[in-house]
RNA sequence: GGUCCGGUAGCUCAGUUGGAUAGAGCAACUGCCUUCUAAGCAGUAGGUCAUUGGUUCGAAUCCAAUCCGGAUCACCA
């Protein structure tokens, strides 16, 4: 238990004991008392005035004096000012914080709790590579997922590959009209980027033939249907559906090259799944469902045959669900997938990283789920992010302002690379180790930045900002733990020595207040599904590291007690600093 | 137009769910490398928390209205 619960337990036991009264925890606020007063953390009083008659500073006198009685394991202190009672911490309670968990790296983390999580994350479509915006999406995903699993969740990371509709079949046609059996082997080009520049250039023909068919004097929305290519597209989505040998083997063959620089993105940066989930296969699922909610009422069936539900009672608008045609809408593919994923893992909780575009999409996908009665329903939870943009606006592929993934990437190792040579720390290195290295610090600054913005807020992505390396930023977290593992090279703990507990300075004490409160950085994270909570507080540690490293020496501390214990602070730090960051899904390099 | 999200320093963002004189980083300026890594530290400067009103001991935070920006409301996915 973190010491402001121990403090709320304390006070509520003695404003019991005091005035015979029952408060809740909500009758008074704990905060961690400002840097200019004396004190750790503070109980507000004012809230406690009206049931006790009583002055603030007279009931804090009373409740300070009786914590420091019947507490002193906890409080060694207290100072009054203006209705805020200042507590100071005991430094044994610190100190035992220190000593029980310094050299636990699981430090902060939640045994099991048995429920279980299913997080989808990326969702690509197989029709071009992947860009900052899937970056965002992959790098919230991944980290989301570490984080329930230190709050003791089983998390099973999925995909949904987007890998059937008229969009594909856009860069299936282009290519053969246009690739001369060009492929990623014949080319050298990554089999996504292939894919797309196909995908592009059939919006290319595509207005070209637009403006031929303008001149004949048809319109522009009619061109936009009628153009031979488009034509060609549509018609290979017929066939395809319709499982035209041919067709399915271009399908296979062009989607496997788009595959395969996925995945060689994905292991880049560190990504996996446990399942990936193929459209193709999912679409066809919620068809069923359609059938038993018209059975039970919940949709209707227009005269034209087309199916709905009507969602205006929960001030939502009336929704299809199925196509006169008999054919299947995005929801009700969604609505199968959830029942799928819920047959095979029983989950407590499914989260969709999904852009905040469609947050009405996923309200009315829940809503859907709960009026059907399905199992599944309540679990399902929206990870809302925000969109990535550019400091000159949205990002767009008809003016050729998406940033690519892969070149994102080896720009930002570039930059690194250069940045570590003109600081010529790295003398010892092998090739292997540097380049190791630079894809450490390079891709921490990148998650560190598309990570530590809120996920809800849209984002503005700033080319230079990201790749930079001081302040609050990837590569400052690496480097105060690269600082703590030199400090360790140099000199370790005895694990014989037993500490007195001499008084804490200053900057001793601010770093063991700071990994205290990592256990409930940690929960606070999970909750939020937030991990902008995670890198914010290593930041913050990380800052109280290098004014500690600044100004008290630990290899040639005092005395032996001061340097054996600022021994175990260096490894305690170094522990949660790495555990963090593993959170965020980066790494920290021993040496930069 | 309906619904939802956002507006905090020149820029990018925090703000512990209502507490003390609103904080960081970047950019600017001033100091600090012979001592565990200066990818660092210490400091200066920078604010009408979009606006107005309300709730109360107390509001960036809660409520209402207004202004600005964005998303969404397809027999697209």
């Amino acid at each position: 238990m973190a010491i402001v619960q121990h403090l709320q337990q304390a006070v509520l036991k003695s404003l019991a004991a005091l005035y015979n009264n029952t408060f809740t925890e909500k009758d008074f606020q704990v905060n961690q008392t400002k840097p200019e007063f004396e004190g750790d953390y503070t109980v507000v009083m004012f809230a406690l005035v009206k049931q006790l008659k009583k002055s603030p500073d007279e009931i804090g006198n009373e409740l300070g004096h009786h914590l420091i009685n019947n507490y002193p394991q906890y409080f060694s202190s207290y100072n009054i000012i203006k209705g805020f009672l200042n507590l100071v911490v005991a430094d044994t309670y610190w100190q035992s914080v220190l000593l029980n968990n310094y050299e636990n790296p699981d430090y902060g983390k939640k045994s099991p709790t048995g429920k279980r999580v299913v997080m989808e994350y990326s969702s690509p479509n197989t029709n071009k590579p992947l860009h900052l915006g899937h970056l965002r999406n992959i790098f919230l995903g991944w980290s989301t997922a570490e984080i329930l699993k230190a709050n003791g969740f089983d998390v099973a990371k999925t995909c949904i590959a987007n890998d059937r509709g008229i969009h594909i079949c856009k860069s299936m046609v282009t290519w053969q009209l246009f690739a001369n059996g060009a492929t990623p082997q014949s080319t050298g080009i990554k089999g996504d980027h292939l894919v797309g520049d196909y995908y592009v250039r059939f919006g290319e023909e595509h207005k070209k033939q637009m403006a031929a068919l303008m001149e004949t004097g048809m319109s522009k929305e009619d061109a936009d249907k009628e153009t031979p290519i488009m034509k060609a597209a549509q018609q290979m989505l017929v066939d395809w559906e319709a499982g035209k040998p041919e067709v399915i083997e271009l399908w296979k063959k062009m989607n496997g090259w788009v595959y395969e620089g996925f995945e060689s993105t994905y292991k880049k940066i560190g990504a996996d799944f446990d399942k990936v989930y193929y459209e193709s296969e999912t679409y066809l699922l919620g068809k069923e469902l359609v059938e038993q909610g018209l059975q039970k009422g919940v949709f209707y069936k227009k005269e034209d045959g087309s199916v709905w539900i009507d969602l205006t009672a929960d001030g939502l608008d009336e929704k299809i669900v199925q196509r006169r045609d008999g054919t299947s809408v995005y929801i009700t593919q969604d609505i199968g997938l959830a029942v799928e994923k819920y047959d095979q893992y029983k989950y407590d909780l499914s989260i969709y990283v999904v852009a905040d575009e469609q947050n009405y999409h996923f309200k009315v996908l829940k809503l859907i789920c709960q009026k059907l009665g399905l199992p599944s329903a309540d679990g399902i939870y929206h990870l809302s992010y925000g969109m990535v943009e550019l400091p000159t606006g949205r990002m767009k592929t008809r003016e050729g302002t998406v940033v690519d993934a892969d070149d994102l990437v080896e720009e930002i190792i570039k930059v690194v690379e250069k940045h570590t040579e003109e600081l010529g720390k790295v003398e010892g290195f092998t090739e292997a180790e540097l380049k190791d290295l630079y894809d450490t610090i390079g891709l921490g600054a990148l998650k560190f930045y598309l990570l530590r913005v809120d996920p809800k807020k849209r984002m503005i992505f700033n080319p230079e900002e990201s790749i930079d390396i001081h302040g609050y930023t990837g590569p400052f977290v690496q480097y105060s733990y690269a600082r703590t593992k030199s400090i360790l090279r140099k000199e370790n703990v005895n694990p014989n020595y037993k500490l007195e507990s001499s008084p804490l300075l200053k900057h001793e004490k601010e770093i063991l207040i700071m990994l205290e409160q990592y256990p409930g950085v940690i929960e606070n994270a999970g909750a939020e599904h937030n991990p902008s909570v995670i890198a914010v507080y290593a930041f913050q540690l990380a800052q109280t590291l290098n004014s500690f490293y600044n100004v008290l020496s630990v290899v040639n501390a005092e005395t032996e007690d001061k340097k054996q214990l600022r021994l175990r602070i260096a490894v305690m730090t170094a522990n949660v600093l790495k555990s963090a960051m593993q959170l965020l899904g980066a790494k920290v390099p021993e040496r930069m």
